[in-house]
DNA sequence: TTCGTTGCAAATGTTTTGCACCTGA
DNA sequence: TCAGGTGCAAAACATTTGCAACGAA
């Protein structure tokens, strides 16, 4: 395990996933801290990002779009993601432990995890349209 | 809804598919089909790939490395991904009419689709470790 | 001083696309 | 014939990385 310094650069991509629950991609998160530090790179935006999801100080998602998004709530919950707009909201978490045991029982390997995914139309999708 | 006509890359590219079970990325299913037509393009199987996956012949899997996959399947089943060699398998399909409806209630959106995917070591990787 | 961190730019890897030519119907 | 399909190469994207300079401890 490798030490820590403190940067500034990291302390205010935390405190930008903190202050959000749209799992913003790593741009929109460069986007917003390039308001505050206008000469942050993308580079360091991704370097901290998935430092901070290896430490699981965050949660990586990825999409059907095939881009990662970030989550600054570790705690076990599920998503939802829009066909439309894309969004992708929390919901309340499901208990995957019965899941888990029942297809463990004809799987030769070791399940550790289990995601549950919801996709459909969002609020805003379903009236707007 | 534009008209098909036969290609035999086209029909090389669902033999292929339909003789594994190993979801292989558009890639993977390039090297096999170069054994039979050496000058086929990559671009090719890519734009095969989606066109088959939007006429829902097949099915289009995002793992976590963000590297698309495809399955012949296109049955709803769920998914194992390795979390070691990446290798995905076909699981026994849950029931997720229970999860759906019991997620609907606390959602403003509708809910259309419920994907599963467990994560873990499969059997090689947990008997070579 | 030390070594983790940064900005920059180049490199990487996957997927898409423009275009002239080819081919199935 | 002619619209759809192909090969090729370039472009588009998201993400990673090498490196010299910077900055926290």
């Amino acid at each position: 395990m490798q030490q820590r310094k403190f940067s500034r650069q990291r302390e205010s991509i935390i405190e930008n996933l903190k202050c959000r629950t749209d799992h913003p991609t790593a741009d929109m998160v460069y986007s917003d801290i390039r308001q505050i530090y206008p000469n942050i790179s993308l580079g360091t935006v991704y370097r901290n990002l998935s430092l901070l999801a290896e430490e699981k100080k965050i949660q990586k998602i990825i999409t059907d779009d095939g881009v990662l998004r970030f989550d600054y709530n570790v705690n076990p919950h599920d998503h939802f993601i829009c066909r439309k707009c894309g969004s992708v909201s929390d919901l309340h978490m499901l208990d995957t432990e019965g899941l888990k045991s029942s297809v463990s029982k004809n799987f030769e390997g070791s399940i550790e995890k289990c995601v549950v995914t919801f996709y459909g139309l969002c609020k805003n999708c379903l009236t707007t349209h």
